[in-house]
DNA sequence: AGCACGCCGACT
DNA sequence: GTCGGCGTGCTC
């Protein structure tokens, strides 16, 4: 009989991160499981928290006293045995505290909350300072009882001191109180429950003057059934005069769980899809997978258009045939509307769908329809990935080229490892699709860690859509100072004529990229950040696009106070501006962050575009993620190799998938699609690459590239950024840590340290007030298990005896950018 | 993270 | 003498 339960405690402290033994009290030995959330209590003060039951046994393994779990939490237990292992996993994988991964999996909406109750015991007492008596009436007015955090924030900090010299004397308690908050939503059916003659009823209340609940039995007598809240605005009344009716008897309110709501969703008439050769080979591999046990990931390389989404949801629907869940993830932007529409329309009801613009209770609503297994398709970003499935069969990730797909908070986990955690535990089918996959997983599918399945036609089976390259330097050349080439011009004017869309691409927002000073060549930076402002036109303002800062456009050189200020480079909103002047009949759209902040303004503008209220769409990379537009069969890229200025490794790459992406939105349906792409760097391999729609040599290119620097799939990086307000102290932090990593690397007999780069200012050397220094390591000489296991020791297990308080460590394991 | 213990200087 | 400041160490 398991008597002692190890225990993670949510504690939110970096010192409590282990597993701490409580002994199971006898009504809770057959209840108790791993993974059980259990009150308890901690400390020397016996706080109630929660905690995670990870481990259970007969002995207590260790000489110390323990206590004894006080109660479990939740029905069934709130993390599956691979969940567990999933956390001990990650805590490794990723150096982060076993709470940080638990929240990850976890769900919003539940959490125990805690506080420090005073409480008044006696009114003997002599001998009272002035202080203490004003503490005891301040409490008398309360009814003898208050938190203590009430006292705080009212008297200061120093009224800790008071509270515990009236305890020592007796004259006050001190004790914990908790809360068990479960975000549950309901709903309240109301119906009639009269055996009587129902007007009769009416007429007799009417006569005590009861005239809202009159008219309450009127409403119900003609609709059966009714929600509470409905009932309550339509009727206009308040809660008491339903109340008073149930007191009578009269009517029953009936408690829902708000996830049984009917919903009324719209039907999109279903277009039935024809596979092709291409796609039915690859569905056959995929199902056929999915009984399978000894299976990899596949790897869907299919070019943009190919079909990936039908041959995704034939496999879930084999999913489901086999009565097995399936999880499909999809980057922020592409959890549109339609996206999910068209999902809904082949599985109907029995999907979930989690995204971020969802309220925790909302998301709890979701959770607990796949727990108990009323959902049984989960679409979502990457936390979707720790949906509670009951029998996981598929997990896809679309578009896993995506930086989305690598969280920014801790842990900062990605989402393709964790993924291969779960379908390796789970045995499920994981399918990482893209047009343009990440130069290291393509790797990892040549070396045969991935299957892959090609889609190389187009769904539609037209070509794919030619790409012009315009050298912007000749443009200039030849006196064309404008922003269009002439070729472009000439195409955007022709295709206007003809009628059909277009769609223009500029991977920047706002007006101008940078504001600068002609005379001196000041560049107007945030005042927050290391950034350039981008100035804004409409609002005449210059923002900062990293912390959100704005003010006024200056119009005088704070650095030689001359006037010559002007605007540099672009934005979508210059593009816009741009296309009025020129084309003054034309129909334009934009979007970008600036266009879409307002919830539903986002699909506003796509729905107005494909409805064909528009001729042309001006916007940036949110354009390029699964969309649809038949008549679009021109798309323009103003600035193709912007990406390639970021100083990053990856920005090739990032060049390389945004082209690709972008022009695949052109000539989709039955019209040809042409796409001309404005850039500088012509020669560069992405660029030329792209244009041939070429993956394969990009990736052959890419991957010396790699192997040259040491960069992944080669070798692993490990990034530690400090940053804090004051520089000085960041930099001394930094090299603290540099001298940390080498004097342990020095035990272990390492002498040379060339893998170490760093400490180096981020390329984005200020966000938000902080300054931001880097070290960069790489597993060269040294196996990568080590260095974290260093760089952990160091972080974490020793943060106070050599960090600073003040300053903040964020480490990242392969991280996929480096600014 | 909290919280208690404990050591030390500044006040009635 | 004791009030109150914060440095140190523990939490099953």
């Amino acid at each position: 009989m398991e008597k002692y339960a190890k225990i993670i405690v949510n504690n939110n402290s970096s010192h409590t991160d282990e597993l701490y033994t409580y002994k199971i009290p006898e009504f809770l030995i057959d209840e108790v499981q791993i993974g059980h959330r259990v009150l308890i209590s901690f400390g020397r003060t016996n706080k109630p928290i929660e905690g995670f039951v990870f481990d259970m046994s007969p002995n207590k393994d260790g000489d110390f006293r323990v206590k004894e779990v006080v109660d479990i939490l939740d029905k069934d237990p709130i993390l599956k045995k691979r969940d567990v292992e999933l956390v001990k996993w990650m805590r490794e994988e990723y150096i982060c505290t076993f709470m940080d991964a638990i929240n990850c999996i976890y769900p919003k909406g539940i959490r125990l909350t805690n506080y420090k109750i005073v409480k008044l015991i006696s009114c003997e007492y002599d001998s009272i300072s002035s202080k203490e008596q004003i503490l005891i009436d301040e409490i008398k007015n309360n009814k003898n009882e208050m938190k203590i955090d009430k006292l705080v924030t009212k008297f200061g900090k120093s009224i800790n001191n008071t509270i515990k010299k009236l305890k020592d004397k007796r004259v006050l308690d001190i004790h914990w109180e908790y809360k068990s908050i479960k975000n549950e939503k309901y709903i309240q059916n109301i119906s009639l429950n009269v055996e009587s003659d129902i007007d009769d009823l009416i007429e007799s209340l009417n006569k005590k003057r009861a005239f809202k609940q009159a008219e309450i039995i009127r409403f119900l007598k003609d609709n059966k059934n009714a929600e509470i809240n409905d009932v309550m605005s339509i009727l206009s009344i308040t809660k008491s005069s339903i109340n008073s009716l149930e007191k009578k008897g009269y009517i029953n309110i009936q408690k829902l769980d708000y996830y049984r709501k009917p919903k009324s969703d719209y039907i999109i008439k279903q277009k039935n899809i024809d596979l092709n050769d291409e796609q039915m080979e690859a569905l056959k591999i995929l199902k056929s997978s999915i009984d399978d046990y000894n299976k990899i990931p596949f790897l869907l390389h299919g070019v943009t258009g190919s079909g990936k989404t039908e041959v995704y949801i034939n496999t879930i629907k084999e999913a489901l045939i086999k009565g097995l869940d399936s999880i499909v993830l999809v980057p922020e932007i592409s959890l549109t509307p339609q996206t999910i529409a068209r999902f809904k329309n082949n599985f109907g009801d029995i999907i979930a769908v989690f995204h971020s613009k969802l309220s925790s209770g909302e998301k709890y609503d979701e959770y607990r329809r796949v727990k108990e297994g009323k959902a049984k398709i989960i679409i979502g970003a990457r936390s979707a990935l720790f949906a509670p499935c009951n029998n996981l069969g598929v997990i896809i990730i679309d578009e896993f080229h995506e930086n989305s797909y690598k969280s920014d908070s801790n842990p900062k986990y990605s989402t393709i490892e964790v993924a291969k955690f779960i379908a390796t535990i789970e045995n499920a089918t994981l399918i990482f699709g893209s047009a343009t996959p990440p130069i290291e997983e393509y790797y990892k599918a040549q070396m045969g860690e991935y299957e892959l399945i090609e889609l190389k036609k187009r769904a539609n089976n037209k070509e794919m859509p030619k790409i012009e390259v315009v050298d912007m330097r000749e443009e200039l050349d030849k006196g064309n100072k404008t922003i269009f080439s002439s070729r472009l011009y000439e195409a955007i004017k022709s295709n206007l004529e003809n009628n059909n869309q277009t769609i223009l691409f500029l991977n920047r927002r706002g007006y101008a990229s940078f504001i600068s000073c002609r005379k001196c060549g000041y560049t107007f930076k945030c005042s927050n950040c290391e950034i350039s402002l981008t100035y804004h036109k409409g609002i005449n303002k210059a923002k900062c696009h990293y912390c959100g800062f704005e003010e006024r456009k200056l119009s005088e050189c704070p650095s030689c106070g001359s006037n010559y200020i002007k605007e540099f480079g672009l934005g979508t909103q210059r593009i816009e501006e741009e296309i009025k002047k020129y084309f003054k009949d034309a129909r334009v759209l934009r979007m970008d962050k600036d266009t879409t902040s307002k919830k539903g303004s986002h699909e506003k503008i796509l729905n107005e575009f494909k409805n064909r209220n528009a001729d042309i769409l001006v916007g940036t990379q949110m354009i390029g993620k699964g969309l649809d537009f038949e008549h679009v069969t021109l798309v323009g890229i103003l600035c193709g190799d912007m990406a390639l200025k970021i100083p990053d490794f990856r920005s090739s790459e990032k060049a390389f998938q945004t082209i690709s992406q972008v022009a695949g939105r052109s000539g989709r349906a039955d019209l040809n699609g042409k796409v001309i792409l404005q850039a500088y760097d012509i020669d560069h391999y992405a660029i030329k690459h792209a244009v041939e729609h070429d993956f394969k040599s990009f990736y052959n290119d890419e991957i010396k590239i790699r192997q040259a620097f040491n960069y992944v799939p080669f070798d692993n990086m490990i990034s530690v950024v400090i940053s804090g307000k004051n520089e000085k102290k960041v930099i001394n932090n930094i090299q603290k840590l540099y001298d940390s990593i080498v004097y342990l690397l020095r035990k272990k007999n390492y002498n040379s340290f060339d893998f170490i780069l760093g400490p180096n200012p981020c390329i984005v050397s200020k966000i938000n007030q902080n300054y931001r220094w880097q070290i960069l390591v790489k597993d060269l000489d040294v196996e990568i298990k080590l260095l974290k296991g260093i760089i952990k020791y160091i972080c974490i297990q020793k943060r106070e005896f050599i960090f600073d308080k003040d300053i903040n460590i964020s480490i990242d394991i392969n991280p996929v950018n480096i600014l």
